[in-house]
DNA sequence: CAACAATGTAGACGACGACAACAATGCTGT
DNA sequence: ACAGCATTGTTGTCGTCGTCTACATTGTTG
């Protein structure tokens, strides 16, 4: 007869986790409040405790996405070895993957526009954007990019990228031509590159 | 006292035209079958002889956004002249336009993924594209673009574009910046693809 | 002009987000 | 040990929403 304790315990936490598995498996606009409480146990008041709305809640699941993505990213590049080449594709497909995996989730984390600017959302995505911009500047030492603020050249780069997640995900684009789409992509973004700076 | 009919006459229209307005002021979360209801000075359940449900209004809503995109795209074509490379940057340009313009509205057409796939929302988008792919051809018959399925080239391309409107939705461009990208954006495609037919 | 279809109205239901008043629990200083 | 306070959860309420049903009004057609 374990009485559920009048503490949670871990009830931030919990509602987190849950809340990023319902996102995934029926959208952003499925998620309600009370039905999590209810998934969790918990009366229909309790989030207002760790969530003072449901922005705030998406806000917080945005950051984890965001830490989560510039964690993927980052293993993406570890394991492509020191290939410049390779771990531009590496990244590109792992983000692209990360975009249609959770594509709810990454609807969520661009969907900031109007807000903090301040935060720690901020924060969270710059931390994993910032995994790309190291890898712009790589390729630039290395002469396969050109030269100039790394932010120019890799927004033309990130865009492509995330261009193709949205056709995948606005079902334009079949899955199974996802990572070839995305071999092309960058194959082709690199040889406009090399073609120049010489 | 012009008192108000029982019959509106153009409900439908009506409808639509003050969505599109709340939508671009306050984005599709804000969008209230009631509130417009109420806006058009009609009874809250009105709304319902027209479209069965709210996911039914935004489809119509979106199927507007497609053929107005495509004209708008017809005419960024049109007014470009003849030269391909002047024909491509005048439309990823007018395409970005309208994606900042009315982003929400954007999000909307985009959302479409898990419906009909044969309705005449498909066929709109299908004919907006269009635009495009007749574009893509004439590049390849003018030996701009390497060869091979329109589709394919094109795919890359307009995965470029539609992501520099997500950067730019998201914040994380500033508008000023906005057409510039779009230009370094085109110039560096085509460059990757000059460089190689021979 | 009498049916009938199309269109709009009115009321109800359940679910939701937000809020406030209250209760149980945990923690801290003495 | 325990009183006082902060934290966390519960319960009830409010207004709004989408959807549904029954009904009223208007337009149309034979």
């Amino acid at each position: 007869m374990t009485e559920r304790p009048y503490h949670h315990g871990n009830l931030r936490t919990a509602l987190l986790e849950q809340a990023e598995r319902t996102v995934r498996e029926r959208g952003v606009q499925e998620l309600s409040l009370r039905e999590l409480a209810r998934d969790v146990g918990v009366s229909h008041g309790a989030p207002r405790r760790h969530f003072p709305d449901r922005q705030a809640l998406l806000d917080a699941l945005a950051e984890a996405g965001f830490a989560r993505l510039g964690a993927e990213l980052r293993s993406a590049i570890d394991g492509a070895g020191e290939d410049f080449d390779a771990r531009m594709q590496a990244v590109a497909t792992a983000y692209v993957q990360f975009a249609t995996r959770d594509a709810a989730l990454l609807e969520l984390m661009f969907a900031g526009k109007h807000r903090d600017e301040s935060g720690t959302l901020h924060a969270a995505a710059e931390r994993a954007f910032g995994v790309m911009l190291e890898l712009i500047d790589q390729g630039q030492v290395e002469g396969a990019l050109e030269h100039g603020e790394p932010e120019r050249v890799g927004l033309v780069l990130f865009a492509t990228i995330q261009g193709i997640a949205a056709l995948v995900n606005g079902g334009m684009v079949e899955s199974e031509q996802r990572d070839g789409l995305v071999a092309d992509a960058i194959a082709h973004f690199l040889r406009g590159s090399h073609a120049v700076a010489r």
